[in-house]
DNA sequence: TCCCAATATCTTGATGTCAAGATACCGTGG
DNA sequence: CCACGGTATCTTGACATCAAGATATTGGGA
């Protein structure tokens, strides 16, 4: 039985339509990540508001947090999230200034800057990381047990080619 | 036979270290098909450039391009863009600046814009559709065939059931 | 006919991000 | 001990996006 078609599968058939030589099937896979990625970061938005928190301090804080030092640099943080120097340079201008992370100079090389969550900060993180996770539970539950496993392993291997 | 962890593991680690009692299975699929994304984009992003256009760009003229009517309304992109109306005046302007696109009046409702494909416009947009098609046939090389369809089908349901 | 809610687009002001450059610091080799 | 390439962070200027409001138009109901 056919499942009724989705955005992503007009978007396709309207590519192959206009372009019927090529093979369009790659599309099925990367344009709906995608649009999941968008959307679901549309709701994390909204999930963070709650908490006073956009989605790029929450990543911060969230690298902090479960980092087992407790405190990393500026450099390790930009390179975590995928961001550039400036933009951490900023999100944490953001977050020391509410005192939920504090910014200290390295003990032995003075080029590098230390942050580290405070109590609050550890508090808010912690608080959006499970609101964050029961969102993800609920979405989750449109999948069969079984189909999971096997889902995360295609994606593993799609991000492993990614990013090599 | 165990595959090796890979940055997402780490994450999970990182959180199931930190908050022993919290099932943090979801995260498994939903860091992987976040951190897809942006890399794919980065990966588009960077191919688009080569013709001149940013991800915005190809998007509008994308969804012009697959239209049957060739022509759309100004407020038909933004929601299937996912964006406000605003940045798809800029959009527009930025496309029609350069001539890839024209607005016209709609003859029945003096509200209503309607933009159009001008031919170098459909030229620049064909020939980075099918490169960003070749890079993903390239990335989805890694699945093995009988694998495709299952994962397709799974991200077809998490659509469904994020977009509802 | 006239009014008014709904619709469609554009404008404005603020914000987060990036690229590129500036600044400060480290460590090695001469 | 000094110079210099490499490293780590911050600053600057530009830009795409958004939210909210302004403007203009339509279609119906009093």
């Amino acid at each position: 039985m056919e499942r009724h078609m989705d955005a992503v599968d007009e978007i396709i058939d309207g590519w192959q339509r206009v372009m019927p030589s090529e093979d369009v099937e790659p599309m099925g896979v990367f344009s709906r990540i995608g649009r999941l990625a968008q959307r679901f970061d549309a709701l994390r938005r909204n999930a963070l508001a709650a908490h006073g928190l956009q989605l790029g301090d929450f990543d911060v804080l969230s690298a902090i947090r479960r980092c087992p030092d407790g405190a990393m640099t500026a450099g390790q943080l930009a390179k975590e999230n995928l961001v550039t120097s400036g933009t951490m340079t900023n999100r944490i201008d953001r977050l020391v200034a509410r005192g939920l992370v504090g910014r200290s100079a390295d003990v032995a090389d003075a080029r590098i800057v230390r942050v580290q969550l405070h109590p609050e900060g550890q508090r808010i993180v912690d608080a959006a990381f499970v609101e964050l996770l029961r969102i993800e539970h609920e979405l989750l539950g449109c999948i069969r047990d079984a189909d999971r496993q096997p889902l995360v392993d295609r994606l593993r291997e799609l991000l492993a080619r990614i990013e090599a």
